[in-house]
This record gives structure tokens, sequence and C-alpha cells, in this order.
RNA sequence: GGACGGUUAGCUCAGUUGGUUAGAGCGUUACAUUGACAUUGUAAAGGUCACUGGUUCGAGUCCAGUACCGUCCACCA
């Protein structure tokens, strides 16, 4: 053995010998109840943080210990394809080469896209193998693998049988840039100052930070309460404006805050959320003055044609110089929504496909609302539990449409009988881009074929036939939907895909799974619709226990963030300390699944801590050498001395208090229990005595023995030092470390 | 505005149903060291457990309030 420990050269070394062992893959045993666990898919085009190596040091020993334990031990790995942010990772090196989206028809971009991602694939899956993941690969499942597009597709039609999808006209977080509806949880939001403009308007004054929309008002609101307005209310007022006189409704409604500006608010149902749900108390007219593309249409009259931006500016001078602009709070503090890539998002009225969550005669989300609250799911650490059983109770119908290439295409064809009712985006068949009204194109001399074989992107009124494939007729013209489904929607579905639902002999046996492990996070986002798809599907929540672990901030105690150049790349730890130091430093900072900052001092902690059991194994075999016979194999007949039988009654404890810590989730305590027996009770103490032992074959014997069992015990933690150490050692069995029995309690 | 965390040694953090001298790692100081390891050993210094009040025989731990920090959610035009 060497001096010193070398993680590099053992590290490839180990992981090539399991994999080979093929000791990844559990053997399905029906009289044995499989510890089963799913590795929360990281996305396909991007890289493995520090969180990531986090959640595999969890991951790797929650299996490491059960495979151990002799449980049929499944770890399942995948990717996803990340619909929205893939596809804007995509498209800005798209920019770089001076082309953009809608270069090409959805065919030729989804291809590129997965050639992109392909490459991305590979980087991620060698990382995963780096931190000494003990994944089955031949279980390996990518979101976009045609079986899980099959079932999903098959989800989506048995949902739309029940009647828990609609397509509807609704009010939707639209970014123009990015073309793309986004779900609620999907926005983040930023304070800005934004100007706060009071306008005239007809016998009052209010406030509003987007005058560019008040071509779409349709009336104008104040409180039931305020007495100032109380006369007006119900009336219709006359309001002089940029492209001549309007007549508004007066309404009351409990939304309006009468403490902000002057308490009157302009109505404008197409363009704010608020605002569109009070038009529907009241039943407002929706006057949709912005299109898709972003920009005021032919509502704003001369307006027309300018974007968001532009139409503000042009509309606040015009209103100066009309003298019907009161004046401006240049200082409003206000927070505003952004899509994913950091967009202004725009509120739409727009078709789109949606979950129903909570109807009446069949709940989407009450019984998984249910399950965490009667604990046939529970939530680790407890207290986390609230921020899903308000998400659950507070959830509102899902948008599960995107306007994305990227992902698996919405299984719904349009029947085009009027072909006015589309609007539809195409390469035509001299590589040129048209889009337009359908019928209008037809007109122009587009052929029918060649808008389907150029295909962008179609969108079809709300109220338009559809039909699934199989119920297209040979006598009429169809239009495929072209949005995609939220990412979520598929990974919503991962345990039941990876597995092979329905009828798998892996689903079978292996769902529902033993343990959700992942950040707290995607609750939200992930783990609440797992839940609900895996109880609307099965019958059963796809996990028992849900294991959050916080986020691990920079050493700032900031998120990372690359703006605020604090993030840590965990390949220069893992080149400098080693996997095994890496891993056990992040879990021993992990304590109860709150956040913590980046330890570095406990990741160079762990990496002496390697050092130090290398080189108890290199004295146990140098004293060996030394002594010159065979030590024997430990066993009750050696004629102990109280030292030997006290330290032996140590690590009986030290087993016994790992197991009960690790069944807590307290896995931070449970690696403390290891390092601190094996370096201060065994190192520290017992070797110096057995270095003046006369009975060297008892002492060395008893060494030996427990030595061997702290490398059983340490090896879900450290796994690549422990099992090269293991193969070092004499001992009485030949299997590796990682299919070695769990150090028993006698 | 609402909610959830946090405030313990110089630094980063444990402290799981309230119970004897409050722990770890890193850092600091002194000493040691040729049967493994300087990525070492032995020993030591260092804490009115944010603040105020309360419950209790007993509070870092429970309750109420205050201050500050972090995070999330909701958003008012």
């Amino acid at each position: 053995m060497d001096k010193t420990y070398d993680h590099k050269s053992v590290e490839e070394k180990i992981y090539g010998m399991w994999a080979e062992g093929n000791y990844f893959s559990p053997q399905i045993d029906h009289k044995k109840k499989p510890f089963t666990i799913l590795l929360p898919p990281p996305n396909a085009s991007g890289r493995m943080h520090t969180g990531n190596v986090l959640m595999i040091a969890i991951e790797d020993l929650l299996v490491r210990w059960h495979r151990m334990k002799g449980d049929p031990s499944l770890w399942l790995p995948g990717t996803d394809h990340a619909g929205t942010e893939t596809q804007i990772t995509f498209e800005k090196e798209l920019k770089k080469q001076g082309k953009s989206r809608f270069n090409f028809t959805r065919r030729e971009l989804y291809e590129q896209i997965w050639d992109f991602v392909q490459n991305n694939k590979g980087l991620i899956e060698s990382q995963i193998k780096r931190m000494g993941a003990s994944v089955d690969w031949t279980r390996y499942t990518f979101t976009l693998d045609e079986k899980i597009i099959q079932t999903v597709h098959n989800t989506f039609k048995k949902m739309a049988k029940d009647q828990l999808v609609y397509r509807g006209n609704y009010m939707v977080n639209y970014c123009p840039k990015c073309g793309t509806t986004y779900a609620d949880v999907e926005l983040k939001h930023e304070e800005r100052k934004d100007p706060l403009y009071y306008m005239k308007y007809g016998p009052f004054i209010l406030a509003t930070v987007r005058p560019e929309t008040k071509f779409g008002d349709t009336a104008v609101a104040v409180n039931p309460k305020d007495k100032r307005y109380k006369k007006w209310v119900g009336q219709e007022i006359e309001v002089e404006g940029l492209n001549g006189k309007v007549n508004l409704k007066v309404i009351a409604d409990n939304f309006v805050d009468m403490a902000f500006g002057t308490g009157v608010v302009k109505v404008t149902p197409a363009h704010d959320k608020n605002d569109y749900e009070a038009g529907l108390r009241h039943k407002l007219e929706v006057k949709q003055v912005i299109n898709l593309d972003g920009r005021l249409n032919e509502r704003a009259g001369k307006y027309a044609g300018l974007n968001v931006a532009e139409g503000r500016k042009q509309v606040v001078a015009d209103l100066k110089e009309k003298g019907l602009m009161d004046h401006i709070d240049e200082n409003y503090l206000h927070t505003v929504a952004l899509c994913k890539a950091g967009h202004d998002i725009e509120p739409m009225v727009i078709p789109n496909w949606f979950v129903k969550v909570d109807a009446d005669e069949k709940s989407f989300k009450q019984p998984a609302l249910k399950a965490v609250k009667n604990g046939s799911v529970k939530i680790y650490p407890k207290w986390q539990e609230i921020k899903y059983i308000r998400w659950m109770e507070e959830m509102r119908d899902w948008p599960i449409s995107r306007q994305n290439v990227w992902g698996i295409q919405i299984p719904i064809w349009y029947e085009v009988e009027n072909e006015n009712q589309f609007y539809v985006w195409f390469i035509d068949k001299n590589g040129k881009y048209k889009y337009g009204v359908l019928g209008q194109l037809l007109k122009v001399g587009s052929e029918f074929e060649e808008i389907i074989s150029g295909l962008q992107r179609v969108s079809a009124s709300e109220n338009v036939k559809w039909v699934f494939e199989e119920g297209k007729k040979e006598n009429k013209r169809y239009l495929p939907e072209t949005d995609t489904f939220d990412t979520w929607f598929s990974s919503g579905q991962w345990p039941l895909v990876t597995l092979g639902y329905p009828d798998s002999e892996d689903f079978k046996y292996f769902y529902p799974t033993s343990i959700l492990e992942t950040g707290w996070e995607i609750i939200r986002l992930w783990v609440s619709r797992m839940i609900m798809f895996g109880i609307y599907l099965t019958g059963k929540p796809p996990f028992e226990y849900i294991y959050l672990h916080g986020i691990v901030r920079a050493l700032d105690g900031r998120k990372m963030s690359k703006s605020l150049g604090n993030v840590i790349n965990p390949e220069e730890y893992i080149e400098q300390y080693g996997v095994d130091a890496l891993r056990m430093g992040l879990i021993s900072g992990t304590a109860n699944g709150k956040d913590f900052n980046f330890p570095k001092d406990k990741v160079i902690a762990y990496k002496h801590f390697a050092n130090k059991i290398w080189n108890m194994g290199r004295f146990m075999l140098m004293m060996q050498e030394q002594y010159g016979k065979d030590i024997p194999f430990y066993s009750e007949e050696l004629k102990l001395k109280t030292e030997d039988k006290q330290i032996l009654k140590e690590l009986q404890k030290i087993i016994k208090d790992v197991n009960k810590e690790l069944e807590k989730f307290r896995f931070a305590d449970a690696a403390d229990l290891i390092y601190q027996f094996m370096w201060h009770s065994l190192a520290d103490k017992y070797i110096e005595l057995v270095k003046n032992r006369e009975d060297k074959d008892v002492a060395l014997s008893v060494l030996r023995h427990i030595y061997l069992n702290c490398l059983k015990l340490l090896h879900p933690f450290m796994p690549f030092i422990t099992e090269e150490i293991w193969s070092l050692m004499p001992k009485k069995t030949n299997l590796p470390l990682i299919i070695s029995s769990w150090p028993e309690v006698k």
C-alpha cells in the first residue's frame, strides 16, 4: 500500500469493477420486499451541480445500505428533456449562428435539438458515474424514449375520457419572445421601478403602469365601500381617448384597493389577471389588444404594430400632449413576472390545454392531498409538509400545453372545417417562412399538403373540433396540435414510466417505490404531480416516504448563481479531495433538511479521514507481515482481554446506533458516529494498545474484525476507498464490499 | 402583505420527547513524535446558547413578544 491514499487512481478502477460485476442490478425475489428509489432525472442538456452531488450522495447511501442488508435494491437513473429550458438553451446556440427557430420546420428543429441533447446526455451520465452512483444502468430512461411517449399519450387520452383535461380560453402567462405559455410556478418575480401614470379618464383620474393596454379597457372599477365614487357605480361614463371617445361601465368590486392610487382602476380583462377575473364576475367583454407576437393590434388604432414598450412610450407622449395625463410617479416600485429566459410576461387569453385538478365528481388533487394528510405518504423533515399541503389546497387548473417543439407533442388533431379558425406558421416549398390565417394562405396559392409538411405551428380557435389519431375520418382534413406537454406532465409520471407501467414485471414488483429523495424546491412542480398521477393511474401513491434535503448554498451563504459568481463546481472538489470526501462532507452538512452553506471544512476533514483509514489498513498489513504468520480470523474462541471485549462491545453499539440514525434519515449523525469511533476509539486508543500487546495474534485478529466491520458501515458513505481497502485486506469472503452483508447486531 | 426557517466557540454548523461539567470540524496555543498516518498524536484556551418576559424542581430545548438574517408564496392597477 502507498503511504497516502490516492483517490484518483482508485475511483475509476473501482467503478469499472462494480459495473462489470453487474452489482447495480437487483435480483427480483418475490419473497423479499424490494427497496426502490428513483433518481430525480437531471436536465439532459445541463451539468451536474453541487446540489446534484448531495442528492446522489444521499440516494447512493440509502441504496447501498439496503443492498448490503440483502433487500433487492433498485436505483433507477434517467434524464429529463426539460422542454422549455432546453429549447431556450438551444435557441441561444442558434442565435450565435445567426439563425432562429423560424428558419426550421418543427421536425427539423426537433432533430437538431435531439442531437444537441445527445451530446450533453453523455456528459451527465459520466458525471453520475464519477460520483459513484450505484444506479442500474440497464434500466436507464430518457423522458423522450418511445415507450415513455406512448405512456404519456395514453395517460392524456384516459384523462380526456375522464374529463380531467379540457381545452379552453383562459388567462395564461404568455411570453411573446419565447412564444409560449408558462405555468404560474415556473415564473420568476423581480422587483422593479417603473413610472406609475395617473391619467385622466372621463370624470376620474386613475393610476396605471400600463397605459398602452387602455384600448382593451372594458370597464372602470371602484371599491363598493368607497364613498367618493358611489354615485358612479352602475353608470356609464364617457372617456376621451386617443382614438376617440369610448363609453365604459363603472363597476364596484372588492378587488379594488381604495388606498392605492386614486382608488379607481381601469379594467382590461384581456391583459391582466385580476381584471380577467373581475371581467368574469361582471360579464365584461374581453378585448385583446396585444397579439401573440407581442405587438399591439388594430384595436389600438394608429398604434397597431408597435410592441408593448414602444406603444407605451407613444401613448404616454400623446396623452401628455392631449392634456390627458395628470401626473406621473416616476419611482413606483412593484414586482413584475418574468419567464424562464428573463423576459416580461404578458398575461393573455389564449386557448390552452388544462388539467382540471378539482372537478366535483372526480378530483385529481384531493386524493393526493389526503395521502399526505393521513400519512400514507410521509414527508421528512416534517416541517416541510406545510409547503405541500398549502400548495395542494390552493392549486388551480394546470395549463399543460407549451408552444415548444422540444417535448412530447399533444396527440390531438383538429378538424379543418372552417379554414379561418386556424392560424399557421410554416416553411413553404421554397424554404420561405410564412404565416397567417389558413383560409387566406390557401387562397393565395399555398397547398394544404405543403403547409403540413413544412409546419412550424398551428393555433386553432377555442371551439374547433378535435379528435385523437384513431378518431380521424378519411374524408376530412386535419391539422395536428403542435403544442407539446409541459415537462412536468411527463416527469410527473416518472415513477410509472420508468418502471414500465402498466403491466411490466418491474412495475408489479417495484411499484410503489420506497423513498423519493429530492430537494424541497420542487415539491410543487414535481412531487405533487407525481403523487397525483400515481394515485390517479394506480390507486397508490408512488412512494411511501419523501425525504427532502436542503439546498446547498455558496460559501457566502447565498444561493449559488452565475451572476453572483459564487457557484461551486463539484468537479474541482472531486479532483482535489476525492468523491468520497466530497460526498461525506455534503452529507454531514445536511443535518435537518435545512439549507446549508457548502461545508468546505468538512470536505477537507473527510479527506483527512480517508487518509486515516487508509493508514489504519496499511498498519495492519505491515503488522501482519512482521508477525510472520497468518492472523487467525476473529472468533469467539480467542482469549480476549478486557480491552478487546470493550472495543467489541463499542462496535456493537455503533452498529446499532448507525442503524437507528439511518432509519431516521439522520445521515450526518450516522456519519459522525462512524468517524468518531474509527478515529478516536479504534485508531487513537485501541491501535496504540495493540502496539504493546504480547498476544499479537489475538489483538490483530480483533482489530481486523472491527476494522472490516467499520468498512462495511462506512461503505454507503464513502464507497470508493472502503471498497479499495476491502480488496486489499485478508478476509473470509471474496465478495466485493458492495454486496457484502451489513454488520449484524448480536 | 402572508408563511416557513435561522440567530449556540474566532469561522461553519450539530444539539432528535426539557434533565448532570453545551458538542463536532476548521482555526488558535503548547508540547510530542522513527512499529501506520504531519492529511499525525497528547493537552489546552475559547460559549451570560440574539434580546425581553413567562411556564417548570430544572429551559439552548416549551410559550409569548422584540430585533436582525435567509428563503418561499401572493400580489394593488
